[in-house]
Order: C-alpha cells, then structure tokens, then sequence
DNA sequence: AGCAACGATTCAT
DNA sequence: ATGAATCGTTGCT
C-alpha cells in the first residue's frame, strides 16, 4: 500500500535524542532533538533505534534503511557522493568538490544542511589537510564517529 | 531578477 | 597567520 504521509518520532540514543521522520518507508530525516523520546515506537522506528544503538555501540557497520532527504539538486548530488563513502572510510571536501566539478566551500555548505545524520555520514567528509573540519554535532563528536569507525 | 553576504574549504603568501 | 578564490544558498530590495 502506498503511504504518503510523514511520520515523526523521537528515540533516545546514547548521542541524545533524534527526530525520525518516515515516509513511505524511508527515512527523509534524521536530527538531533531536544524533545523527549516518543511513548510508543512502531516496529520499524525500534528497529532503526537498534540499528543506530548497534553501530554505536561498534557492532554494526551498514544500515538496512532507505534515506530519502529532501534538499535540492546540488544537495542531493553531494549527499549520494557522501553515501557511497564506506564505512571506516574518510574523503575531504575536494574530493568530492572535483568530482561534481564544483568548490570545497560549497560541498561544505551542502554537507551542513545534512538532515539524515548518520545515515548520510557527512562525518566522514573532512578537509584536505586531513583535519576534521566541521559538523553539525560538533567536531567532538565527528571525532568519536570517525574512531569508532576505525576499530576494526 | 539582481546582488551582497555568508559558509562544515583550499591555496598561496 | 592572513587573504584571495570559489560557488551554492539565503535574504534583501
């Protein structure tokens, strides 16, 4: 059956709370929330709790989940280069910039208005120089993402 | 529509 | 350490 309508939820994680939003199976949002975690999450909003508890937790490196954010065509082009980024893996923002024939700067730009974190792990974008560069959560937390990632 | 200001950058002084 | 180049987005008129 076809479900068009947008779904929201709030779960709790161990990097705080996120707002999901679903929408015809799959997810087209991912943020950091301050509101409290929903009373009753359905099975798929438990499984993607799982999932993300997993890899935080180091015991999961690929989620099963479709992420459908909206943005537009440049956004949208800079975050399918991000999901093909492997995990464990790092790419700077010239990288990608060369290979969408664009600049560093705006590949920035586009990585800040990532609103499926995680999913699109613009955490592994980083600059040239091999220095974190930013992130909407904060570099400390880019920082442990990346180490995690790291360990085997 | 046009334009200036602003970035999760990079490169050359 | 500072400044210029770069390009998509945003906000203003």
């Amino acid at each position: 059956m076809f479900n068009n309508k947008n779904n929201i939820y709030v779960i709790k994680t161990k990097f705080g709370n996120f707002e999901i939003n679903i929408r015809n199976e799959s997810i087209t949002r991912f943020y950091p929330t301050v509101k409290k975690e929903t009373l009753l999450l359905n099975p798929m909003v438990r499984l993607i709790k799982n999932e993300i508890n997993d890899y935080i937790e180091g015991r999961l490196s690929k989620f099963t989940f479709k992420s459908t954010p909206f943005g537009t065509i440049f956004q949208l082009k800079v975050w399918i280069e991000i999901k093909k980024i492997n995990y464990g893996q790092t790419i700077s923002y010239l990288n990608i910039a060369k290979k969408l024939q664009t600049s560093p700067r705006a590949v920035g730009n586009a990585c800040s208005k990532n609103t499926c974190l995680l999913f699109i792990p613009c955490h592994r974008v980083i600059k040239e120089d091999k220095t974190l560069g930013g992130f909407l959560m904060g570099r400390k937390i880019k920082e442990k993402l990346l180490i995690l990632e790291s360990q085997v």
